[in-house]
This record gives C-alpha cells, structure tokens and sequence, in this order.
DNA sequence: ATTTTAATGATACGCAATATCATCGGCATA
DNA sequence: TATGCCGATGATATTGCGTATCATTAAAAT
C-alpha cells in the first residue's frame, strides 16, 4: 500500500490543502458505506472553498456542472455525517459551513457576513437545568448569536 | 365617556376572555396609527384562541373568510409590535403565539407541541461575553429549546 | 467481466411566503 | 353627516427553496 494517500500527517506534497480536506471526507464518508464519486468530490471541494458560510443555491451557482439535487442531496449528507453545519440567519436564510469542533455554535456578522465559533459558552447545562424546573427533559436546542465581527464593528 | 370599554381590570361583563385580549391588541395598533378593520380583528381573535404555537397555513385554514395575504400580513404586523413572537420547530417549521412578557425563550415539546416559556435562565451575559471575547459585538440572537414536556416524557 | 445497487441529473412538484394591483373602507376633516 | 385620502384588503400571480420522481450511469464487490 505504498501508494497510498497518507491523511492527517499535515504536510503532504505540494497539493491544495483543499484536496487533503476533500480525501479525508471522501475517506469518512467511504467508511460509512457511501461511494466516492466525481459529482460528490465536487461538491464537498467547492464547500472546503468557501470562505464563510453559504447558501445551497450559491454552491449550484458554484457548481454548474453538477445537478442541483445532487448539491442538495450531498450538502444533506454531509450535515448528516457532521462533517457540514447548518447556520440560521435573522431572517431564517439557512446556510452552510464546514464544522470544526463537535457541537458548537456561531457568531455571525450580519455585516460581512463572516463567522467564527463561540468558545468558552456552555449554555448547555444552564438550559438542561431551565428546562427540568419548566417540568421538561431536553434534548436538543438551537442557537444563533448575531452581531458585528471586529472589522465592521467602526461605525 | 361612561360606555368606553375599560381594560385591563380583569372583571368586565361576561363577555369571552379573549374579546377582551383582542380590544387590547387592536388598541395598541391603534396607538401606532394601525386601523382597527374587521379582517384584522378576526386574525387577532383567532391568534388568541389557539392553544399552541401554531404556523401561518394553520391560521389560514382556521379564517376561510380572511383571504390568505391579509393573514400573513396580520401576523407580520403583530410580530413587529410585540404583541405575536416566532418559534422555530426542529425541522425549522415557523410557528407563532401569543407573546406574554417582553424578550425571552420557548421549550417546544416534540411530540405535543406545546410551549413553556423558559424561566430563570439569564444566557444572553453570557453570550455578550463570549462574543466579545472573540471580538464580535452582540446585536441579537436566536434560541429555541426541545424537549418533551410532562405529559408527553413517559415512554 | 459481470452484477448489484447507490448515485446522478433533468424535471416536475409542493410549499411557504411575498408581490401586484384594482377595490374597499377606516377615520380624520370639513 | 358627508367627503376624501390613503391604509387595508383579497384574488391572483409569482418567487424561491427544497424534495420527489425516474430513467440512466457508474462505483465497487464478486
């Protein structure tokens, strides 16, 4: 297996760093049974490109060559398989990034519309305990901070 | 001035509960410089006789005599003065209700659909710090809570 | 090479929500 | 009480996102 293309060791040859992100989910996905095809390739490369976070309908625009219900259908299955999260805008337009962390959520610039992720916020426990004195057991929750990020906070 | 329908006294004649909720709502419209008309009215009354978070096509179905843009244009209206808030099911269905206090945040039941509203869970301190720690200046955020409420929490 | 079946893509469809625009009617004014 | 302005209404068309359908293609196991 001399061939064979090592992941996770950081410094490959001189390839995009976008096609190691792509193998690795390629890789993932093929463990779960999911076959590693051309369309699919596009379309999670064209999401490692994105610099923040998108809509469905800018990746076909992205991706004119792939089918719309393939965008759709490979965006859905790398929600499923975490490798993608979904972020809510105020106005409820829903878009896509690649995910980093576990379970994490967003701060988002309604501005620019860049985002990065809320660190050191466990508001998990604070709900779970809320919720148990409303009399309910939780089991999930979604939440989405808005504001400004540190170039478009100057007036 | 003696017929002027008092308010807020909480024992007025026996007229149904909610005729008191919608003279209210349709008085602070008022107070805005909204006209009190007979459609928007029943939008209201209808609003105020649901029991759960309900969506826009539940009320148009339940106001065959309202046409649909008068609906929609009724909750959207509401929604602005505070009188109606939006919930976000899982699935990212839109829902309404009746809002009761000022800003604050919903446990849905997934299997009911009910709503309590959460109390005594102060997270947007939290959620200010932690944007600005990472150099964000908060503006607003979205949160909803799932669960299954009392009733529906045996197996 | 053969076979199985997941994946694809053109297209139709469903649904929520808004836009259009002629008409109606609330309400302020005379 | 009558008048006129303009907000409100509603039938309808339209938009936009996302999914369903289904004949065809191709991945990968044999």
């Amino acid at each position: 297996m001399v061939t064979t293309t090592p992941r996770h060791t950081g410094h490959e040859h001189p390839r995009p760093r976008s096609a190691a992100v792509v193998d690795d989910i390629v890789a993932q996905l093929s463990d779960r049974g999911y076959r590693d095809t051309e369309p699919r390739r596009l379309v999670i490369s064209a999401v490692a490109a994105q610099g923040r976070p998108f809509t469905a309908e800018e990746l076909c625009a992205a991706l004119p060559c792939v089918g719309r219900a393939t965008v759709y259908r490979g965006l859905r299955l790398l929600v499923e398989t975490d490798q993608v999260c979904r972020v809510l805008l105020e106005d409820r337009e829903l878009r896509y990034q690649l995910s980093h962390q576990g379970h994490h959520h967003h701060l988002l610039c309604a501005v620019c519309g860049a985002s990065a992720d809320l660190e050191g916020c466990d508001v998990e426990d604070m709900l779970r305990e809320a919720a148990t004195a409303a009399g309910f057991r939780m089991s999930g929750h979604w939440l989405e901070v808005y504001g400004r990020c540190g170039e478009c906070a100057e007036d």
